[in-house]
DNA sequence: TAGATTGTTAATCGATTAACAATC
DNA sequence: TAGATTGTTAATCGATTAACAATC
C-alpha cells in the first residue's frame, strides 16, 4: 500500500493545513516591506508556537540562517513552490449555479495561478451564457474538454445527487484533483485529490461553539 | 483563565470537527430507512476506526446499547441536539457580493434552522436590491439591526480591508458568532466564536497535494 | 568575539487505536 | 443462555513543545 512513497518524505496533514496561512502572512510581511523575520517574531503574529513554526519549516529543509532568522522574501517564494504556486493551474466549473458563478467570479484565484478554462452545466437554459468569457456548456462535452485542455482541476459546485456520478467520469479522463463543494464524499482513485469544502459542516461546527459557549 | 471551563467536559477540536460528517451519515441512514447500525458497520461506511466512533459518541455520554449497537433516528437527533441544531439562528449578511449572495439563495442552511435576517454593503447601487426577500441595507444600519433583532451570526463575505474593521463593530453589538469569509484572521474577544472558511487556502492545499502527487 | 536564533533532538502532551470486561 | 456490541481502560502512535548545541 505504501509502496513509493517513501520516496520523499511524507508531510503530515497537520503541517501542510498550515502552509497557507504561513504563505498569507509572509505575503503581507512581504507587502508592508518588511524583510527578516525571526521564528520569535511570527510567532507574536500568528499566535503559534515557535518552534513549531520551525519543525515545519524544516520538514522541508532550512530556510533560515542562525543568529538572523528567515528572509521573508525568500521564504514566502519558497512556500509558494512547495504550495505548487510556481504553476498555471487550469480548472473547470462543474455546476454553474450562484457559488459556482461566485468562485469564477473571484478574480484572486487567477492571481494564483488558477485559471478556469471552461464551465460546464446540466442546464440548457445556461448554455452559451457567459461568465467571466466563459461559455457554460452541457455536461456531455465536459470529458471530452478535460482530455483536450489538459485540465488539472475540476470545481464540483453541484448537488450531491450527481456529484459521485461526475467524480466518477472526471476519474476516467485525466483530471488531477477535486476541489468538491459538493454535500458528499467523493471515492475516487487515490492518485486523484480532493479538497473539501463542506459549507454546511463549518455553519454546523460554529453553531456547536455556540451552544458550548453558552454553558461556560 | 481555565476557570469556569471545567463544568461542561472540554471537547477537543478533532471530534467537534467530526460531529457535522457523523450527522451527514446517520441523516442519510434515516432517510434510507435503516434504524440501527453498529459502530463497526457505520466504521466501514465512513472509513475511519469503529473504535474513534465509540470514543468520539461517548464524549457526549451512552448514546448505544450493548449487544445492540445504535439506533439511527436516535443517535441522529442527539448529534443535531450536540450540534445546536435544534434552536433557531438568526444570521446577517455582511458584503452581498458573488459569494455572500450565493450563501443567502443557498437553501440548506435555513432547511437546518439558520435564517438570513438582514443584508448588509457599503455599496449603494445595492441599497434596496432585494435577495430572497431581504433588502440590501447600509453598513450604517448593521449595528442597530444586530441589538434590535436578536442576531446570533453574522456572516463576513467582505474583502480583508475592511472585515477586521466590522468585526470588531460587531463584537460590540451582541453578536455571538462570525462565519468569516475574508482572508485575514479575526482578533475578537473570546466569547465570540469564529469559524473561518479561507477559500484561497483550501485551493492552496489541493495545489500542494497535486504537486506532491507527481513525485510519488 | 558575543549575541542571536536557527536546526534538531529529546520530552511532553494529546489523540487514536486496541483490547476486553460489562451488559443488553 | 449465548452472541453481539457497547463503554471504557490501557497501549500506541503522532504531533507539539521545550531545550540546547550548532553556527551565523
Amino acid at each position: 500500500m505504501e509502496e513509493t512513497r517513501e520516496l520523499s518524505k511524507e508531510i503530515s496533514q497537520a503541517v501542510i493545513s498550515r502552509l497557507p496561512r504561513y504563505f498569507r502572512y509572509l505575503g503581507e510581511l512581504k507587502d508592508e516591506g518588511v524583510t527578516r523575520i525571526s521564528s520569535k517574531e511570527l510567532s507574536d503574529l500568528m499566535h503559534v508556537t515557535a518552534s513549531q513554526i520551525r519543525q515545519d519549516f524544516n520538514q522541508f529543509g532550512g530556510f533560515g540562517q542562525q543568529g538572523y532568522g528567515y528572509n521573508v522574501e525568500f521564504l514566502y517564494d519558497e512556500i509558494g513552490n512547495i504550495l505548487g504556486l510556481n504553476k498555471t493551474h487550469h480548472l473547470i466549473l462543474v455546476g454553474a449555479g450562484n457559488l459556482g458563478q461566485a468562485l469564477v467570479n473571484y478574480m484572486n484565484f487567477k492571481r494564483r495561478g488558477f485559471l478556469f478554462r471552461g464551465i460546464f452545466d446540466k442546464n440548457p437554459a445556461l448554455y452559451g451564457k457567459k461568465i467571466r468569457d466563459i461559455e457554460v456548456q452541457p455536461m456531455e462535452n465536459m470529458e471530452q474538454f478535460v482530455k483536450e485542455n489538459n485540465i488539472d482541476i475540476a470545481v464540483l459546485t453541484i448537488p450531491k445527487t450527481s456529484a459521485v456520478e461526475v467524480a466518477g467520469i472526471l476519474s476516467n479522463c485525466g483530471i488531477r484533483g477535486i476541489w468538491n463543494f459538493a454535500h458528499c464524499d467523493l471515492n475516487v482513485p487515490p492518485h486523484i485529490q480532493v479538497e473539501n469544502v463542506h459549507l454546511s459542516e463549518s455553519l454546523m461546527k460554529l453553531s456547536f461553539l455556540l451552544k458550548n459557549e453558552e454553558l461556560e
